[in-house]
DNA sequence: CCACCGATTGAACGGTCGTCTAGCTTTCTG
DNA sequence: CAGAAAGCTAGACGACCGTTCAATCGGTGG
């Protein structure tokens, strides 16, 4: 067991992690908080101040978590650490969980890490460019951007994604097989060039076909 | 006005459907939802039983929507209609919204939508491989599944989207935008398949590096 | 004109939730 | 070892929520 001697205050915080991205915000009680954590309501209340700071500490926990386990292994090497990938895929599915419900909120820790990440996204494509892997494009940060909704499509979308592969893509097999196939759709691509030149030219036919009718309304 | 003349179900319908994503089914009241709607707080359990009555109902009206929006103009052509194109950029802002919301839920009705889309793109993808476009996969189900939470993830991410392109990706501009992009990098790939093949490699090794941690405690 | 029926209201009820407070227990510290 | 500090609990309070219900309104068919 490693949950048996955490302090009551993270206790507390793993039954948040948990019960938030599960029940909503609103549906989960500080009681039935309390209760998963084995204290009573006013410990909660104590350490956290608040629901709402119980709830803006786990935003941070997790956005924090992410941040750490991002950027280590490009830091030192760490990657070649079993006990470091251990960790990752041990401690990842509530903590991907909490991401994806994160991100799809709109909490403000969340939308910070986005928007880290888009960065780091726009500057490995500019470093690609030079190398000339990939053709420079007129609009990069909305390329990279568009990408990295793409790339964290699935962690918001877990739920579904599990259900139609039949296995928790949260888990290390379904995580390995999801980035597996991920990088092999944005490396080689899907579509047919010549449909996508059709393709592109209707939706802008159908774009200047609304403008028309909103002139002239 | 177009509200104007709407049934007070409608208004109340309508209302709920802007309120829910935005505030959360906790953070939404009865009551909030009938001023909204300029209503009477019994009239709303009065036509949908329940406020539970009233999100079910929500999710249904949402997902059917869509479902009649993405069979039509296939069914009779009706694409060339510009009065039907404007009805979708119009009404999808709301639509869209909460569709991203339900679907990041996991509510029955979008998970249902979710798993035909995801037929339907089963059988695109057989159809191109059959005309060669595409190369067949070991994982037929999987790659349309991963592809299909790669395409729904900016529905999902519309804020940080929108704040990253400074343009709302609901409306006629953003989705149009966001489409193109969408499909260039689905038509032509970004990854250096050199790269793609070390990246895999290392992968594995991580997770034969986990696997094996694990047998051993 | 009356009887009826759905739409609609507004007040009220029971329950639960977040939070506060006073006090008890444990741990640290000088 | 005394006492302060922190951890922790039980109980209560006020607010607000979902829901109920009796009563009213407005139109429609007999």
């Amino acid at each position: 067991m490693r949950s048996v001697d955490l302090t009551a205050e993270a206790r507390i915080r793993r039954a948040a992690l948990e019960m938030f991205p599960t029940r909503g915000v609103g549906g989960t009680t500080v009681r039935a908080i309390a209760s998963a954590a084995d204290v009573s309501p006013g410990l909660v209340l104590h350490h956290f101040g608040s629901k709402e700071g119980l709830l803006a500490t786990c935003d941070r926990y997790v956005v924090e978590t992410i941040r750490r386990y991002k950027t280590e292994p490009l830091a030192d090497g760490s990657l070649n650490d079993p006990g470091f990938l251990a960790q990752i895929f041990s401690i990842a599915p509530p903590i991907l969980r909490y991401l994806g419900w994160s991100l799809a909120r709109g909490a403000d820790a969340a939308a910070a890490l986005f928007d880290e990440m888009l960065n780091e996204s726009v500057r490995m494509f500019a470093v690609a460019e030079e190398q000339g892997i990939v053709k420079p494009t007129d609009d990069d940060t909305a390329r990279a951007a568009v990408l990295l909704t793409m790339q964290l499509g699935f962690v918001v979308l877990h739920d579904h994604l599990s259900r139609a592969l039949d296995t928790d893509v949260f888990e290390m097999d379904g995580l390995t097989r999801v980035t597996a196939l991920m990088m092999d759709i944005l490396t080689h691509g899907l579509f047919d060039p010549v449909a996508l030149q059709s393709t592109r030219e209707s939706l802008e036919a159908a774009t200047e076909m609304v403008r028309r009718e909103r002139r002239d309304s």
